[in-house]
DNA sequence: GACACCATACCAACTGGTTGGTATGCATTA
DNA sequence: TAATGCATACCAACCAGTTGGTATGGTGTC
């Protein structure tokens, strides 16, 4: 690299063309925060990381982002919109029974818990363990994300406990919250020994749980 | 010298006694380090907070602990043995079913979801969080204090299901392991919402399915 | 279509305050 | 008096945020 970029005649148009688009280095930060904060927590994670790993400097970063705490927010603003998908892509909500579609989504994400830990576990999460007494705006943006998460896999249960029936006390909201529990609750344990069995346990005994509040007779 | 606080006569035993007991700064710097990390998380804790919460000075603290995270992994010991008198002292642990026993557990486990949420969450599960991939030795500390929980539950749940039966596939620790997880993910749950009653809803989903587990030929 | 004008996107270098850790001294106890 | 327990004073590295500037693309005007 001789040339510092001086050189670049404006005619380098063809091959060249290292430099990321503009206008893509928010989106770039928001992607680097969600990796480097699963990985070392939101306090552990300097704003320097994050640019680094996003490849911009901190000039960009603070362009788009008035603060590291703002940045927080947004990056758990598009983990919302990052698990969208989830509900609506995979083959299993296109199942007549809603009971098959919620065991199909716990299958699901009981096939996600694989590979490093650091890629199947929650951005929220990991961050609202840490900032929930400290930043309110945090909280409320992770509160959100998880609402949105138990929102949409709420109807599903709904519709299952009216053609399946279920306990006493038992609610869709409820239920869906319960299973974000779980594994939010096998994300820890996988910490703990860096390995996915032990989440693939939990959310085993979830979909037992799941298939006995649902199995007293079909079509009562 | 002159007399500082030479006067304090070798009779002010009575009401004196303003300084702590000499060799008391450990302990104290662990029960703060519980207490801070619960509430802000262990990166965001400095060793200073720390120290102003133990009511000592840094000469102190790195007297007793070579770094923060020699203070880490002592505090996360000193969390499995705060934990043992859980599994003693309750009257529930006398009860002659172990499936009582059991439930018991988890009435209580249930119990403790009450008032400010950094009261009721685990320093360990906190703190796992964030240094699972960048410390091996807090990590192997937080693994061996929730192992420590999970083994101290699973001999009752292997009398349960001698007595009582199980399903295929559930194995005393592997439902151990559960239990902690569901435990683990209420607390997430409940610092989204700064709220333990989100907690309690999950365990209450737990205990329902302890019952169902174990309710086979119960009641049918 | 060429030019002036300007908002947006981004960069490199710097700063004031904070952080984990150290060096040293002194009082109490064995 | 030797060792232990703890305090004070201090430091080098680091961190979030700032500053002052450059590059780029869009828009209105003629």
């Amino acid at each position: 690299m001789t040339n510092s970029r001086a050189l670049s005649s404006s005619s380098d148009a063809p091959a060249a063309a290292k430099r990321p688009p503009r206008g893509s280095a928010r989106a770039k930060l928001i992607a680097a925060a969600h990796q480097t904060v699963r990985k070392q927590g939101y306090a552990a994670t300097t704003v320097d990381q994050i640019c680094a790993a996003a490849g911009v400097t901190k000039g960009a970063f603070f362009h788009h982002f008035e603060s590291k705490e703002a940045l927080a927010v947004a990056a758990a603003e598009a983990w919302t919109e990052r698990a969208r998908p989830l509900f609506e892509m995979p083959p299993y909500t296109r199942l007549a029974d809603p009971l098959d579609r919620l065991i199909g989504h716990i299958d699901f994400r009981f096939s996600m818990l694989d590979g490093p830990v650091e890629e199947f576990t929650c951005f929220v999460g990991t961050m609202v363990q840490e900032a929930f007494a400290t930043s309110d705006p945090i909280r409320l943006a992770c509160a959100a994300s998880i609402d949105a998460y138990c929102e949409a896999l709420a109807p599903d249960i709904a519709a299952a406990m009216e053609t399946h029936g279920a306990p006493e006390g038992v609610t869709p909201i409820g239920l869906a919250r319960h299973v974000q529990a779980v594994l939010q609750g096998s994300f820890v344990l996988a910490k703990t020994t860096n390995d996915p069995a032990i989440a693939r346990e939990s959310v085993t005994h979830l979909k037992r749980y799941v298939r006995m509040l649902f199995a007293r007779e079909i079509g009562s």
